[in-house]
Parts: C-alpha cells; structure tokens; sequence
DNA sequence: TCTGGGGTCCTTGGCCCA
DNA sequence: TCTGTGGGCCAAGGACCC
C-alpha cells in the first residue's frame, strides 16, 4: 500500500483551494529539497529529492509549502488503524508506504485483489486520501505492482491509474521483463551506469547475461540479489516489529561553519537530541559517529568511535566524540554535521557503579522531565548556545532542509 | 543557481587472535 | 618458532531507499 503524493494530499485535505495546482512540499531555503510533488507539479519535472530552487526554476508557477512533519505522522497512524482491520501483519515501510501479509485474512475479507479495493475505499471515505497498492506473492512484486498502480501525469492531463495492480504467482517473468532495470530494489545511479556498460537495460536482459562478466561488473552480493529479483524470487518475511540499528541527527547549515567552536557547539546539541531519544527508548550506543559534509564538492567523511559500554548521556558522547571532530580541519567549510549512534543495546543505569555516570544520568533524567512538561525548547545544553538562544534539535524539525 | 534527513546494508581494509 | 589463514571486530566509505 502506497499513499499517492501523501504529504500534498494532506495538505489539500486544509487547502482546497490548492486542489488542481502545481503544489510542493518541501524546504524552501536555498538549500531545501522537495519531499513532495502533486502530480500537476511533476508534470513539469518537479519531483522528491529535487532541489527546491531547481523546482522553483521547472515550475515558477508552483506553490511552496513548509511541510507538516508532526501532522503527516498523525495521518499516517490513521492510515495504519486501517490497514489494522484487515491483518495484524503489517510492515511499515515509511510514512506513506506499508507490506501487508493477507494470506491469513483471506477467508474473512476474500481474495488480495478485494481487500485491496476495500482498503481504497476506506481510505478515501474515511480520510479523503488516495492511495495505490499491489497485490503480489512477495514484497518485491508487491511494490513495483503499487506503482504501477499509480496515477500518471501526462502532458494534457493526469491518469488516475488503476488503483490496484496484481501480479499473479506463476506470472512474475511477465510482469517484470519489459520494465526498465532501474525499478529493480538497489540499482541506483552508479549500479545502473555499470549495467548499462554491459548492455543489461530491461530486467528481461538478466536471462541473457553472462553470470561472471555480471559478477564482475556490479560486484557477486549484487549479482545475486539482482538476478533473484529479475525472475521474481523475494523471500523476505513481512515484518511487523524491526528492531533499529541505529538513532542519529544530522543538519544542513544555511550558511557554512568553518569554525571549530561553532562546529563542536552543533555537536553538543546534535548529541543532546540523538541522546534524548536514546534514552525514551532506553538504548544507548556503543558505536558514536560524526558525520561532515564540505561545501566543497559536497564531499562527505564520517568518524567513528567504538566505546566498551553503551552511551545514552549527551555529555559522554560529546567527550567520546570531541577528540574526533578536533582530528578534523573544518575550516575549508562544512555544510552538514550529524552524530549518529550504532551497534544499540538497552543501558541499566542502576548496574553502574561510576558514580559520575549516575550523577550525569539523573541530570539528563532532569532534562527529559524538564521537556516533557514544558516542551522540546524548554531547557538545553549551556555549551550548545550560540548567539544568545538554546535551538534544540527535533526529529522533522528541519526535515527538508535550512530555511534560508 | 546543486543537491535534506531519516535510515539500512554492503564492501574493503586493517588489526588481533587462535 | 615461523608462516599462513580465516574469523571477528572495527572504521570508513559508498550505494541505496523513502
């Protein structure tokens, strides 16, 4: 199940006037991108991941809203009750984007290709939002089906779809074989250009292919996983509870940071948000990265440090992480700065017997206390402050970019 | 007037150790 | 003792997805 441009319709749902423009979501500072596009945007080639001023530039005509993270989410778990109804086996994928394992609900709500349609309905009737599924014997058939379910935007007008699409088991080969390679799970720009160096175009090409010059092209993990897909076999499970491997924050600057204090700073307050969510969901991490983009070339490196206990305090990760950020020249200037943590495993705060680590954890229990009643802003990191104002970090909050 | 933020997974290379 | 070798862990980077 796919919701259809999601984040526009909803904001539709508030602006009706809206209905029938070009209409995008997204940052709309120099350094946004769009996270949405309605279809009589995407007539002009506007679409998800374009930068904003390269869509303002495509569609002059368009209107640029912010984005709504917190209401998206709200709408989504709406979305979700529905799907609920129909099997306990759903797999969220995104916000927009959910598996549905049916097979147990087929006696009580018919065939896939039925509670697909039901779904439609209820989905419309009950949220007045459209969206798009494919019925198929695996996730990755069901997938490609739901966008080939999808309306299209044509140059004199938009085709509403079909709404459902099903691939029948036993007929997989021709469903797959016409559609560009591409469309393929994890063929992306550079696999893409290397398939095409050895003439593989359409997933019907993977038949015809010679296995050790496609080993060699792409690499034998790909070839593998590629050469499955092409005939149609998928045999992941849906899964209705993945754990998370990893919690991190990162932030593109308006303007660049090409001074170390400022730079540790944005660390400390990176670390303050990446450890507070740590802790709501009683993990800590043991491996701390730092991660910087340089305005220069977009060039990316990333730092890592591995610590014998999992961190959940934002004053541990920035002394763990400090040592890193200082090994590293930032004054060419730095775009981007994000702090992740990795390798998860639930902290017992009352096993320690570090008597500052206790101390420190009660002061960020503080702190969790401190937000929870009188918001996000209330209370922050000292050594985070700059220009006179704690900015906390927020999950969506600057989900689409800087606003300058 | 060029590229966000949240992630996952894979590969490579170094190091340690049995 | 010397020399491989292979596994496990770690660090870094890259590709990809929504």
């Amino acid at each position: 199940m796919d919701m259809d441009a999601f984040f526009v319709s909803v904001e539709l749902r508030r602006r009706p006037e809206l209905v029938g423009r070009p209409v995008v979501v997204g940052g709309t500072g120099r350094r946004g991108v769009v996270a949405a596009a309605s279809y009589e945007a995407r007539r002009f080639g506007v679409h998800s991941a374009l930068p904003s001023a390269v869509a303002v530039r495509r569609c002059p005509d368009a209107v640029f809203l912010p984005g709504d993270h917190a209401l998206y989410s709200e709408v989504s778990a709406q979305v979700r009750e529905i799907l609920d109804r129909y099997t306990p086996l759903v797999e969220p994928l995104s916000l927009d984007e959910a598996f549905l394992d049916v097979s147990g609900s087929v006696r009580l709500f018919g065939p896939g290709p039925e509670i697909a349609a039901a779904i439609r309905r209820d989905v419309e009737a009950e949220l007045s939002l459209g969206c798009s599924v494919g019925v198929a014997p695996n996730k990755f058939l069901a997938k490609l089906a739901s966008v080939e379910a999808k309306p299209r935007p044509t140059p004199s007008t938009i085709d509403p779809g079909p709404g459902v699409v099903v691939v029948e088991a036993g007929r997989e080969r021709e469903f797959l074989d016409p559609l560009p390679v591409q469309r393929l799970w994890g063929v992306g720009p550079a696999t893409l250009d290397k398939l095409h160096r050895i003439g593989i175009r359409r997933v019907a090409d993977f038949a015809a292919v010679d296995r050790g010059v496609l080993r060699m092209a792409i690499g034998p993990g790909l070839a593998r996983h590629l050469l499955e897909l092409s005939t149609g076999v998928d045999d992941r499970a849906v899964e209705t509870d993945r754990e998370v491997k990893s919690i991190g924050h990162e932030e593109t600057f308006a303007t660049d940071c090409v001074d170390a204090d400022e730079a540790r700073s944005h660390v400390v307050r990176l670390a303050d948000a990446v450890a507070t969510r740590l802790r709501r969901a009683g993990l800590g991490g043991r491996t701390l990265s730092l991660k910087l983009r340089f305005s220069d070339g977009f060039h990316t490196i990333t730092r890592s440090t591995t610590h014998h206990e999992p961190v959940d305090q934002a004053r541990v990760m920035v002394e763990l992480l400090g040592p890193l950020l200082d090994g590293i020249d930032v004054s060419p200037g730095v775009r981007l700065l994000g702090v992740s943590a990795s390798n998860l495993a639930p902290v017992h705060h009352q096993l320690s017997f570090d008597e500052t680590v206790v101390e420190h954890g009660a002061r960020e229990d503080a702190l969790d206390r401190i937000r929870e009643r009188f918001g996000p802003d209330a209370i922050g990191p000292a050594s985070a402050i700059r220009a006179g104002r704690v900015r906390t970090v927020r999950r969506g909050g600057q989900q689409w970019g800087p606003d300058l």
